[in-house]
DNA sequence: GTAGGGTTAG
């Protein structure tokens, strides 16, 4: 039968294809007789009847076909359309007597997108053959959807199925080594990629150098970076958001200076990394002339810029400017309603805080988050209103909101109760809460026991922090001082040696200030500024001067074993006076002075910019590591709780 | 046909 139809083909083209009217039925005869890219098919095509055969119908064989499905699917990948998707890949599997790679790949590009990873995977499955393309296709499928092991898995797969992995697969797969087992696999594909030469390809090297940043290999990060041969506005900010992320916001900005002046072009995505490092410095000014730049560039809508804009502004200390932006924005992710109440949060706007929580709830378009909560419950905290903070936490236990409680959020009710100083419900809260509890939540109980002088349960809280927790110095310190304000000082004593023994300090103590955009940085009895006994007179200037006013320096937050005049030095060296000194040396009276400290603001230096706020009529905003502290006339507004 | 960087919290 076969041979008939083949030699009938053959030998009269026009006659038998054209008493066929539908063009897949006729490829359907022309497949079953010759399977694609047999050599018979090949003889066929380059009969010369048979190809004016063809032409006269509009057809060049099979390639037209093929064509057609390809300039559908490609349609409908541009579209997302996945209906329209669904229903060609029918056909092809009822038409086509065995679809070439390429197709099958359009396949798996638009069920990725799509989201139908499952979909994808059954194509990919289902492949007789497969190329370096299909399984490229299919890695980053999972890569982007955040199926990180399934990437990875896959890579190897093909690895071991001997096919040899591009600059497109390697630039994909590396995206998915960002966690703590993939870093491992990470270091291997590293090698792979030296072996291959495709270090220094852009597309791979940018996501290499991303992934050592991911591990915090910086420095790694780097030297894949200084390799690459040229540079774009993707490997410039992969480096630089990769110091921004770590912290090291001082290199990031550094780094963004320099390449600026190299020439590098930058994006809205250079931008929200550059104000993610300035968010962290506080640097106001500089932060004012990237929005300004921004707004000079005039770059289309990106949420993800304002998002980044509303958390500069709030976190250095402008909260008008951050509403300002949210308020302007056409449309908002829950990032955007999360950085303003984190915005209000910190600040101690509780009211605020509640109010955008419900204008959120309202509005109905973004669902909260586990990061929405944490916002207005330690807004709540911060800003004295308990109450409503543990009716918000109720509502989410009785899952009102679709949304559960997780460990974070039973911190913050934790702290809702200790701020209230109702120490004892806390301490019955962790006993009952359905998780083992941290030591950030024992922490804040800690804490609340010192601000209420509840030596009793202190102490078991801090034998049991000290437990999980011994080389953290805070923990010794926030017991020495609870021991001190009961006048326990052979107990202060006793916590002094363990400290002596066990503490590890984690981190040294910085403070600074912006003067006309230039970063000011002290250390605690910093001997290196240029300025510095100018600024250690004027230090001692303020204490004299505030000691009229009533300030006693609180010489139990100094724990090393000195007497009492060196504890008064060691405590007027703490970098937050210097600092502070050296705003007051540097502005006119009556301007507000803006600090930033790194850690925790110690008691002491909280009460000296107290009384400094009253006896010099000078405004003081002070960001430490958990809130905004503004001090004016001698009040705080966390009211003496952080 | 397949590819890299980004915003909140901790």
């Amino acid at each position: 039968m076969i041979w008939k139809i083949t030699s009938l083909i053959f030998h009269r083209p026009k006659q038998v294809l054209s008493s066929i009217s539908n063009p897949f039925s006729r490829q359907r005869i022309l497949l079953s007789t010759f399977p694609a890219n047999s050599p018979d098919l090949k003889t066929l095509c380059s009969n010369r009847q048979l190809k004016e055969a063809l032409l006269e119908m509009g057809i060049q064989g099979l390639e037209v076909e093929f064509q057609g499905y390809d300039s559908v699917l490609t349609e409908c990948i541009s579209q997302t359309a996945i209906r329209e998707g669904q229903r060609v890949h029918a056909h092809m599997i009822k038409t086509c007597y065995e679809p070439p790679v390429y197709l099958r790949t359009r396949l798996i590009v638009l069920y990725n997108k799509c989201r139908c990873l499952g979909d994808a995977r059954r194509v990919l499955d289902e492949m007789p053959e497969r190329n370096v393309v299909s399984w490229t296709a299919m890695i980053s499928g999972y890569s982007q959807r955040g199926y990180a092991s399934e990437a990875l898995h896959l890579f190897v797969e093909m690895l071991m199925s001997g096919t040899a992995p591009n600059e497109f697969t390697f630039a994909t797969v590396l995206t998915s080594c960002t966690s703590s087992s993939g870093f491992q696999l990470g270091r291997q594909i590293h090698s792979l990629v030296i072996k291959t030469s495709f270090e220094s390809h852009i597309f791979v090297g940018s996501s290499l150098l991303d992934m050592y940043a991911k591990a915090g290999k910086i420095c790694e990060a780097r030297r894949v970076f200084d390799g690459l041969p040229e540079r774009d506005v993707v490997s410039c900010t992969a480096i630089i958001s990769g110091y921004a992320q770590l912290g090291l916001d001082e290199e990031a900005l550094d780094l963004f200076r320099r390449l600026q002046r190299e020439g590098m072009r930058s994006n809205y995505v250079t931008y929200a990394s550059v104000l993610t490092a300035l968010s962290g410095l506080a640097a106001l000014d500089h932060g004012r002339q990237v929005h300004s730049h921004v707004l000079r560039a005039k770059l289309p809508f990106y949420v993800v810029l304002q998002n980044s804009l509303i958390d500069m502004y709030s976190k250095c200390g402008s909260l008008t400017y951050s509403r300002r932006i949210f308020d302007s924005m056409p449309e908002r992710t829950v990032i955007s309603w999360n950085a303003m109440l984190v915005g209000y949060s910190k600040h101690g706007l509780g009211r605020e805080a509640v109010e955008l929580f419900k204008l959120m709830k309202e509005e109905n378009k973004v669902k909260p988050d586990s990061v929405t909560f944490l916002a207005v419950l330690s807004g709540c905290s911060h800003g004295g209103m308990e109450d409503r903070g543990l009716e918000i936490f109720y509502e989410m236990v009785n899952q009102k909101d679709g949304f559960e409680p997780e460990i974070e959020h039973y911190g913050c009710v934790v702290d809702l109760f200790g701020r209230a100083g109702r120490v004892e419900e806390a301490f019955e809260f962790i006993k009952k809460m359905p998780f083992e509890p941290t030591a950030a939540i024992w922490g804040s109980l800690l804490g609340a026991c010192r601000v209420h002088q509840n030596v009793h349960i202190g102490e078991f809280v801090a034998r049991r922090l000290l437990e999980i927790e011994s080389e953290n110095a805070g923990n010794y310190v926030i017991l020495s001082n609870l021991y001190a304000s009961a006048g326990r000082w052979d107990d202060v004593r006793t916590v002094r040696e363990l400290m002596k023994e066990k503490a590890v300090i984690k981190e040294p103590g910085r403070s600074w200030i912006e003067l006309d955009q230039t970063l000011h940085t002290f250390h605690a009895s910093d001997r290196s500024h240029p300025r510095k006994e100018e600024v250690f007179a004027k230090v001692r200037e303020l204490s004299i001067k505030i000691k009229e006013a009533g300030y006693v320096p609180e010489l139990s937050c100094v724990l090393y074993d000195v007497d009492d005049e060196q504890k008064e030095k060691i405590l007027q060296g703490h970098s937050e006076k210097l600092a502070l000194a050296f705003g007051l040396i540097c502005t006119p009276g009556g301007t507000p002075v803006r600090i930033i400290k790194n850690l925790r603001i110690c008691v002491d230096c909280h009460n000296f910019a107290k009384f400094l706020s009253r006896v010099y009529g000078r405004e003081v905003s002070l960001r430490d590591k958990n809130r905004f502290h503004h001090i004016v006339g001698g009040t705080c507004s966390c009211g003496d709780y952080w």
